[in-house]
DNA sequence: TTAAACTTTCAGAAATTACTGAAACTTCAG
DNA sequence: CTGAAGTTTCAGTAATTTCTGAAAGTTTAA
């Protein structure tokens, strides 16, 4: 597996933002590598393809699978698993965001929710409750819409998307309905 | 400087949540110990609050002012620098969020821009463009939508977060709307 | 069963990242 | 000026994370 030098740059791209993404160099050039690769690729193409350990590529290939990245396939006569990327570019992205809402948000949305049930024991705890509470509001918003977000279809999120400019018209136009009635 | 157990365990938690927010461990420690405390602190407060040395305290706080989450202040007859977070919760979430997208998004973006703009070698290459085209298009469309929403106001963004399942349903009206003129 | 062909695991090594503390630097009151 | 009170820098060390490779595990064809 020798790859292209415009692929290969992309490739080392996607390891240099692996950390930035939420994973590790290798695994963040493993999942370039699938994505830009048109067919299915065994750990041992990876691990040749990248330079990285066998064992490298397994914990990567689980990494990947645990943001629900990869799939597997399998081929007739072949005994081998055959690593692709799993759904469009945009499911991808749906789930990375989704993934990382879940790692970097919910925690912190939790121990909020404990610490605001306590009640406060001195001055200190008031200030700091209240800024706790509008840390958790703006939170559970986020959270919130990214929900919404989600559960709307690639396409109408494409719509509200494409807006743009548009959607600060849209509120007020619906403002202007609300008030009306 | 002592922390009740509760303040305490915030603080704790953006430490531990740092590396995932995009800093690291005291950095993240630093940010909360600033959100949670009413007055401002010195580089000393902070240093024995969070039992890190004086040097860290000072590279800590050259990171979060590149993230513009925190500012100087001077007190009278004082030559301390006093720190606290800049602005209200809300623009700090915008602020974070801009900043990634910064550090996150927009050098996959300029390398993608440069790598369409070379005709494909070869049949892997028209694939590998291909794909690349759609990770292009999907990120300029998540840019220029982060762009929208930081450019309407915190009251407005508010409105739109809070509109939730409408979202979908104001978007069916603008389409009526669209169709029938 | 067996053994070939593959995958996973994990202890230890390597690489990376973060932290300390002492020295250098800056600022300002006297 | 001088030196006291502060801040910053950075070389070396500590802590953490990642990677390797050998051993253990799994699956299946014969």
């Amino acid at each position: 597996m020798i790859l292209t030098s415009k692929i290969e740059s992309f490739v080392m791209h996607c390891g240099e933002m692996g950390s930035r993404w939420g994973f590790n160099r290798t695994v963040g050039q493993m999942y370039g590598l699938l994505i830009i690769h048109q067919e299915p690729l065994t750990a041992v193409d990876i691990s040749e393809a990248l330079n990285i350990s066998r064992g490298n590529v397994s914990m990567g290939i689980k990494e990947l699978q645990s943001w629900r990245l990869v799939q597997v396939q399998h081929k007739p006569k072949d005994r081998k698993e055959y690593y692709s990327p799993a759904g469009t570019i945009w499911e991808m992205a749906t789930r990375v965001f989704e993934e990382r809402r879940k790692r970097e948000i919910d925690p912190t949305l939790s121990l909020l929710r404990d610490n605001l049930l306590d009640e406060p024991a001195n001055q200190k705890e008031v200030y700091a409750q209240e800024k706790m509470h509008e840390i958790h509001d703006l939170l559970e918003t986020v959270t919130h819409w990214a929900g919404e977000l989600q559960s709307m279809s690639p396409e109408k999120l494409n719509t509200l998307m494409k807006l743009g400019a548009g959607v600060s018209k849209v509120i007020n136009l619906k403002d202007k309905l609300i008030n009306k009635s």
